[in-house]
DNA sequence: TGATAATTGTTATGCCGTATACCGAATATC
DNA sequence: GATATTCGGTATACGGCATAACAATTATCA
């Protein structure tokens, strides 16, 4: 597996982000009295981390805005999809999401008729969690969008390997670091 | 260059922190109740950088833990260090932090002697920013925590060549994406 | 069996990061 | 010199995230 240079590896220059919308405006009159030097902040892992991921998940909103999704909202979706039958606390969890927490977050996708809370027989105290037809469907528009608008252009900036490598490395890290 | 594979590209299988504190502890009694399929979330490049983004601050904050500082104080007093003589508004800017917030944190970073405002007398309505001898001394001892315990532990988990590479993908998706 | 402990969903609450509107002082623009 | 802009700052609000505590239910075990 081998990773084509994107950049060069000490580049880092000029990363503030003033204007909050549109990218790409060099603020072309002004000589710009100088950017200032990152210096060993480019070498920082966690900052470079920390800026791309506020990056993609910004893309990802941009990407799935007309079904009003949050990534933290598809991840429910997405995981209650592939797991049924399964309680708050258990997808919580799962999640990172504390119990307390991901209450007010069903809350929200259960108004909007995306998933229910169904009282189980077996242990009357936790509630299953099932997404609604509405909520599959949902859902499905959202995979297509993510993966036609957001993961494409994720691959298209790094390549389809390197764009791998990266989500190993990550996952590496969120496993045994 | 080469990227070794770190883990399998389709591993990702309860990523739950159920425990805030120590790693490593598989409940060893309970047989588990099957744990939960992340399904294609394993492939969502967003849900892996963050969850790589928690771990990474979170060491960090161990690691300088004796010096009290958050990534983002750090970060500030590497700029200040790198760039002396500039105003608030300057490295807040470079930080993607938004003025008003940065008040807050200089206080606090100006009440533990770390840094200081200066009125500057060409344009007085802005504060030039310096470091403090102290604030250049526990600057010092943070890059030393950060190098020795903190990186250092990333480069043995990944590699020298694939933390580089890593690295510089961050890097360009946070500049380009 | 019955007392005690543990679990589930929930509420209340607080802290922190982040975002916007607005202000007075100082400066820039024309 | 009138107007607009910029700087640091205050107030405020929203969301993410964390803890304590509670009622209902279930598990544990003397």
């Amino acid at each position: 597996m081998t990773v084509s240079k994107t950049a060069s590896a000490t580049a880092a220059v000029d990363a503030a982000k003033p204007s909050r919308g549109g990218r790409k405006e060099p603020a072309e009159g002004s000589a710009d009295d100088a950017a200032l030097q990152l210096g060993e902040l480019s070498e920082l892992l966690g900052y470079s981390l920390k800026r791309a991921q506020l990056r993609v998940f910004e893309d990802f909103l941009r990407c799935v805005a007309p079904l009003q999704l949050t990534p933290a909202q598809f991840s429910v979706l997405l995981l209650l999809d592939r797991n049924p039958g399964r309680n708050q606390t258990e997808i919580a969890n799962t999640l990172g999401i504390l119990r307390p927490n991901f209450v007010a977050m069903l809350d929200g996708l259960e108004s909007r008729d995306l998933c229910t809370r169904i009282r189980s027989t077996n242990d009357r105290r936790s509630h299953i969690l099932m997404l609604t037809d509405k909520g599959r469907a949902v859902l499905a528009r959202a995979k297509k969008l993510v993966a036609t608008k957001h993961e494409a252009r994720l691959n298209e900036l790094l390549g389809p390997a390197n764009r791998a490598a990266l989500l190993d490395m990550l996952a590496t890290i969120a496993r045994e670091f």
